[in-house]
DNA sequence: AAGCTCTGCTTTTTT
DNA sequence: AGCAGAGCTT
């Protein structure tokens, strides 16, 4: 073994497949499920198996890949295309969102769905809203619109009843169960009145048919020859009816880790993978178990972590690369001095010659990385937050969007609320009844007169729907037109008008890239963009801040893990639930799991604490609380700890003065 | 009666 | 940043 004295001494990563990739990517026997750890070259080893598929006469049409997320679709077919070329091209690849939809859109008449409108988290949660103010009223006991969203989406997902799934996981009984399925009943009405369709009936949609209709399913059967899946471990219950009723003469090649699922929140299902050979009669089981991402010593406490589980996660990943540097465990004073630390890191290694691009930090939750953000901000150290505040979620550019939409669907009811009530002494109840009776009205055309005449003392409302119209065909053009004639109402909304403005501009560019408004509007639905990417390209040199759920499949030499810190790890809302306490572990050593050389662990001593609704209390955090922490034992020889942390004592009372 | 403004409170993860 | 509620204005 070799004596590692200087930080860069590992191997590079291989270029080429190991006897356990290759007997994967040439397979030739059936269904067959791949067992992956963290970091095994799962990515390469489909593409591998594509470039084997076409080079032994199999049409690339005929083989559909399908990932978990717009981002790892186009990583793959990224390296698709360096290793077949333009044939990669012909690949079918994309999310299981974005594969059915594409069908619901091609065959409208098979599928029973007509023309229809894709709506976010957003308007799920508004449409929700009013569903919940309608069939309880007030009653600041009864869930939350968002928890109600959660407990339908997750009901779905796991194709099962709700009352089921409220009896059997929550604590509802009897007569709340009941009032909780009268509103999303509601919901599923409204939803159907303004023709939206939500994340989860994109894929129940395609399933319900896939399983009804012989046509259908005839259909789908004959158009592939191979379903290659990625992230199998966080597929659900809904996706994998889609799976089966797919494949035969289709063969599956599924690639999963059970360690790495993170998403059984959203009713992602182990047994996807565990039950893969019970389910798939003749199936195989193949495993990559050579890690050729990190060093030994990242590896060493990511297989601590795990060992810690009282799950069997049957897992040691070693290190191909051999030895580096051990993960440094840094405790700062507060998430200031936290963002701080890792500015100024982050610039000595720039300065020394690094590349921003081979940075990454890696955050639990969006939220939890304000303070990060605003320090590189400040430090003007380019970076892009992947996960963050998506630039089609913020307030002003849903105001501009609602003008687009209610054009593009005048059954929009969200958008007509949101488009009406911008305009003055219109508010909620003006707008609800202006829109019981302009949805009942024929055509745009119809509607832009009723409007003209119920809101003399607004002309402009009616005008700017008439305008927008004219320029269409054109969405770069509709977006500009909007612009001039909502700036005037956006700027007395907000006092920090400027700073929003500048999003239109990029808003307008953007548009640029699509032919129609309704296929800019919902691209961006599908898979939505936030703020500090817009404009960057992938190949600029940036720092990358991002969730660590997003970060699923992703890497950079030198990763900075934020908020390692007790109430975060595991999250203060799992204490007390088993299953969500191992999700947790697993989210971390998902973290752990995306650095090749260095690893840093950064959490702060004194933090907020948090409350958690559900046991209705503070927990405190930091200090030794008596709350479980996954770090709270970690072996000394498995981190460094001594990091010389540069703080000037004289500086800590004036520090105090940021908030 | 409806609309508007101010204040205090909370903030997991994603298609 | 968004939401709920109180209290004020039109």
């Amino acid at each position: 073994m070799d004596l590692n004295d200087g930080k860069r001494e590992a191997k590079p990563a291989l270029p080429r497949l190991n006897a356990q990739q290759k007997r994967a990517a040439e397979f030739d026997g059936g269904h067959v499920l791949v067992l992956a750890g963290a970091g095994t070259g799962k990515t390469s080893t489909i593409v591998a198996r594509v470039a084997h598929l076409t080079n032994t006469g199999i049409d690339p049409r005929r083989i559909l890949l399908l990932t978990f997320t717009r981002r790892a679709a186009r990583e793959m077919r990224h390296r698709l295309t360096l290793q077949i070329g333009q044939a990669a091209k012909t690949v079918p690849t994309g999310t299981f969102h974005n594969f059915c939809l594409q069908y619901l859109r091609r065959w409208p008449d098979l599928f029973e769905c007509g023309s229809l409108t894709i709506i976010d988290r957003d308007d799920q949660l508004q449409l929700m809203k009013l569903a919940r103010a309608d069939i309880v009223g007030k009653d600041a006991g009864f869930p939350k619109s968002a928890e109600l969203a959660n407990y339908y989406s997750y009901a779905r997902n796991t194709n099962r009843p709700v009352a089921e799934y409220l009896a059997e996981f929550t604590d509802h009984e009897g007569d709340s169960i009941e009032r909780i399925g009268a509103v999303l009943k509601d919901y599923t009405k409204r939803k159907h009145e303004c023709r939206y369709f939500d994340y989860d009936d994109i894929l129940h949609l395609f399933a319900r048919q896939l399983h009804r209709s012989r046509l259908v399913r005839e259909k789908m059967q004959s158009r592939y020859d191979h379903l290659l899946v990625d992230e199998m471990q966080d597929t659900n219950p809904l996706q994998w009816l889609i799976l089966d009723g797919m494949r035969d003469p289709a063969k599956l090649f599924c690639v999963g880790d059970d360690a790495q699922c993170i998403y059984a929140f959203r009713g992602a299902d182990f047994r996807n993978v565990h039950s893969f050979t019970d389910r798939v009669p003749g199936s195989s089981v193949l495993k990559l178990e050579e890690n050729f991402r990190s060093t030994q010593e990242i590896l060493d406490l990511s297989n601590w972590l795990l060992d810690q589980s009282p799950l069997e996660y049957d897992k040691h990943l070693t290190a191909w690369r051999g030895a580096g540097e051990k993960p440094v465990l840094v405790e700062l004073d507060d998430d200031f001095e936290e963002a701080d630390w890792i500015s100024s890191d982050l610039m000595q290694r720039h300065e020394g010659g690094d590349e921003w691009r081979d940075h990454m930090i890696l955050t639990r939750s969006a939220w939890a990385a304000r303070s990060v953000e605003a320090s590189l901000i400040e430090n003007d150290i380019p970076y892009r937050f992947i996960g963050g505040t998506q630039l089609l979620q913020s307030a002003h550019v849903k105001d501009l969007l609602s003008l687009l939409r209610v054009i593009d669907n005048p059954a929009d009811q969200l958008a007509w609320m949101r488009y009406l009530t911008l305009w003055p002494r219109v508010g909620e109840k003006t707008a609800a009844t202006a829109i019981n009776h302009l949805v009942t009205l024929p055509n745009i055309k119809a509607v832009v007169e009723f409007l003209a005449g119920r809101f003399p003392a607004n002309p402009r409302l009616a005008e700017t729907i008439e305008e927008c119209r004219q320029s269409w065909a054109r969405p770069a053009a509709v977006i500009g037109a909007a612009t001039d004639k909502m700036t005037p109402l956006l700027e007395k909304k907000y006092d920090d008008w400027d700073r929003r403005s500048k999003d239109f501009k990029l808003l307008q560019r953007l548009a640029e890239k699509h032919e129609t408004v309704g296929e800019f509007l919902e691209t961006y639905t599908l898979d939505p963009i936030t703020e500090s990417e817009v404009g960057k390209e992938d190949n600029d040199d940036l720092v990358t801040l991002i969730t660590v759920h997003s970060a699923k499949g992703t890497e950079a030499p030198v990763c900075y893990l934020i908020g390692v810190q007790p109430g975060n790890y595991p999250h203060v809302r799992s204490i007390g639930d088993d299953d969500k306490e191992e999700e947790e572990r697993r989210v971390l050593y998902v973290a752990m799991t995306r650095a090749q050389n260095e690893l840093f662990l950064t959490g702060t001593i004194r933090s907020r604490g948090a409350f958690v609704p559900h046991h209705n209390r503070f927990y405190q955090t930091g200090g030794s609380s008596g709350q479980p922490y996954f770090l709270s034992d970690v072996p000394p020889h498995l981190v460094r700890t001594d990091l010389e942390i540069d703080t000037d004592p004289f500086d800590s009372p004036i520090t105090s003065f940021r908030d």
